[in-house]
DNA sequence: TCAGAAACAGACTAGCGAGTATGTTTTTTC
DNA sequence: GAAAAAACATACTCGCTAGTCTGTTTCTGA
């Protein structure tokens, strides 16, 4: 499940985050993608079967940075409000730090359905889905627990409560420019700012 | 500024939101939009000079009904608190009931630039950011008055504040489906409970 | 050292889709 | 009621791009 893979796979993920990230998973050419690396189709398509496989491997990546970063801050000791802010305080971290593979997964949220009648893709699709919803499923826990707890309040569906959290944590991608000059004092100012108004707004 | 659009007009741009909706920007064509309509190309291109001109018209339709639905619900004299409450419930309802305009923004955003080197395509993108800022400036305002009135807690930057708050309340567009059959009891639920979150992320 | 496989490069194809150019029909307008 | 303009339909073009096919180079193991 977590085979690792080269570094000339990483290299090409990282550029096609890039790029799609720059124009779209759309109107990003594979021919795009090789250029950003120095080299030609001919590489790209040695490692990845399709250019749908690429798009679902960065988005399985994505999936994976916010994972592995969040699982292990996780603790059940702790009362459901400073567990979960302290989730959504390394989600935010991660996902600035890894910010072009999660815009290219707001992409294809936007989008309906990538459209791949391909079996292998579909695969691909489906195991993307399942790592997201286990994902997902770690914050829908926390959630329900500090309902349990009394420290949320209970409105609605926590579902809905847990998807509107992890929007408001990804409100960056709308918006968040990566600048030449990585401002630290910034970058802390919006991650303490998203954490606090997404504990704040489950009480 | 409101020019009144043709019948043929809204049509055309009905069909273009849904298809944008359901495809994305990129993959629909403008043979789908006119097969949606019963038409052909002829149609569409008598209306409008391009496929960027015909997005960037969804777009500011969707800003103007967001615009028209909650500008008039803004009281001065109530409470800050209970002022965005107002704006949010009804930002949401709105959101929900012309779903398919509010995806397409969603999509656009996600990509960095539509690139589009025609001058008339420019003014329509700055047009339309201009009135995308005015509408966010609603929300920046109620919520800086709430931080001066004390009912909003001070953290940070206001502007973030505004944009996750909008981005809390555009939520639905990421998980919402259209259904046949329009529960009108499960909408007043999410409204209301993000409507109630939006208001808690503040405090 | 020398096959053979892996990792590419480069040229080519084939199809799709935006935009155009030119009809044809319907509606105004005088 | 006829001319003119608006509102479409239809048949094309032409560029772009995903994917393929065939070299060429580099690595690897025996």
């Amino acid at each position: 499940m977590l085979e690792t893979l080269s570094t000339s796979k990483s290299e090409i993920l990282d550029a096609a985050a890039h790029c799609f990230m720059m124009l779209g998973y759309d109107r990003a050419s594979i021919d795009d993608i090789a250029g950003h690396l120095g080299s030609t189709k001919g590489r790209i398509y040695h490692h990845f079967p399709s250019k749908g496989a690429l798009l679902s491997a960065v988005q399985l990546r994505a999936a994976r940075f916010t994972y592995q970063a969040v699982a292990p801050v996780i603790e059940p000791e702790l009362p459901a409000d400073a567990c979960l802010h302290r989730m959504a305080h390394t989600h935010v971290r991660e996902v600035l730090r890894t910010l072009p593979y999660h815009k290219v997964v707001l992409h294809s949220f936007a989008t309906g359905d990538p459209e791949s009648p391909i079996a292998f893709e579909q695969d691909l699709r489906t195991q993307l889905r399942k790592e997201q919803r286990h994902y997902a499923g770690l914050f829908l826990d926390v959630i329900r627990r500090g309902i349990a707890e009394g420290c949320f309040a209970d409105r609605g569906d926590p579902r809905v409560a847990m998807a509107s959290v992890l929007t408001l944590l990804n409100a960056p991608l709308f918006w968040y420019q990566i600048r030449p000059d990585p401002s630290e004092s910034f970058d802390r100012m919006v991650i303490d700012q998203l954490a606090n108004m997404a504990v704040a707004s489950l009480r």
